[in-house]
DNA sequence: TGCCGAATCAAACGTTTGTTTTAATCGAGG
DNA sequence: CCTCGATTAAAACAAACGTTTGATTCGGCA
């Protein structure tokens, strides 16, 4: 990936974070990159790639290592599931950190966030190559901690991990409903919410089936 | 509001939901509406105005049940501040049961849960005008139930409720992330979810800081 | 019926969009 | 020095966009 490409890349994060992909222009993205209106076109085919492309980018690494701590904890674990504050940690952790020590991360979060709202082919390819195996990974995970709920509860938790991150992969500075507006979430408390969040359901269900 | 204006706003909801506010065009909005392509400017002056309109439209009385609701809680509590699952049981349930009993609030939901991630002028004025006041109440209120919490930590709090109500607004069916697709949260375990993760936080905060 | 404002309609406005084209420029290898 | 593929540059493309216009139709009241 040459100079070129990867400037257009984090003007790309800038501009589909700050305006969404359908408000986001080539001509802008170009500009900020100083680049040519052409140069997208010619080092990535489209708009669309180039959305997919800088999705790619920075979600593969972040991936990779998701999966790599949750191989060693399983491992470690030996046959007893992980606990969900564990798994949730696992799955959480990365993300904040990366926009904690990336600037630029930031940038493509909120971008990322904003285009797991679209339901164009696209954007289900990315959710094909580069997410579906993660979250497989860890929706599993999660069924095996949870294994007493039946799965319909399981996929309610799963959904609702999904939302608040998705939800909070879109704040911004100076968010419209807060004042006192937080830079970013982080790790710790956005962990504790999350897995708080689920072992309330959890909870809630074995109370009233027991 | 006469028919066509309502045609339009029901229209506006569908094509907002699945497209956002830039990937929605005026053409698409008036041809389902049966009307002419110059409807929305003769009736609402503008894209945006629309935008703003389809969204007060629902959200007032929305906000005016929620308003109610919590006063009259307030009011039988008496000195002593709301659980925090009672606050969050009066912000969430309404929404959702709108949602259930009339599909075509989903739409709006998911319009609106889009518009959210817009930092454009037009949505700072929705927020102002119909969003602010509600949002400054139940936040007091939340405040007032956390007493012993530092104001930074209830920020984070509502910050995470915010997020967690805007992704959930987003989902529509056949979710890139899930297979078992769910409908829409039932009311009961979103908020044993969102009060389970804020008094999570608040019990780590109490443990460590004891 | 005659009238007038409201509502609808088809057509066109000027911009902006993503993309393509064609020519110019660059940089390493023979 | 020349050549050739890779990259950049400027210009133009058709299509789609939000909006405006001016004529036409509609609906209730005098």
């Amino acid at each position: 990936m040459n100079k070129t490409q990867v400037k257009l890349i984090e003007a790309a994060e800038h501009e589909f974070a700050k305006h969404g992909f359908h408000g986001a222009s080539i001509r802008d993205i170009t500009a900020r990159a100083k680049a040519n209106i052409a140069a997208v076109n010619y080092h990535f085919g489209s708009k669309e790639t180039l959305f997919i492309e800088m999705i790619r980018h920075r979600l593969e690494p972040l991936n990779t290592l998701r999966i790599e701590l949750l191989d060693d904890a399983v491992a470690k674990a030996g046959k007893r599931p992980l606990k969900i504050r564990r798994i949730v940690d696992i799955l959480v952790r990365p993300m904040v950190e990366s926009v904690v020590n990336g600037p630029q991360n930031r940038n493509f979060m909120r971008a990322m966030g904003r285009g797991m709202s679209e339901e164009s082919e696209f954007m289900q390819q990315i959710y094909k190559d580069v997410l579906a195996k993660v979250v497989e990974r860890f929706r599993l995970e999660m069924a095996r901690s949870l294994a007493d709920l039946p799965e319909s509860v399981v996929a309610i938790c799963f959904a609702y991990l999904r939302s608040t991150l998705s939800g909070v992969m879109q704040i911004r500075k100076n968010n419209l409903v807060l004042d006192t507006s937080i830079q970013f979430p982080d790790a710790d408390t956005l962990v504790a919410y999350i897995s708080g969040g689920i072992e309330a359901i959890a909870k809630d269900y074995r109370t009233q089936n027991k």
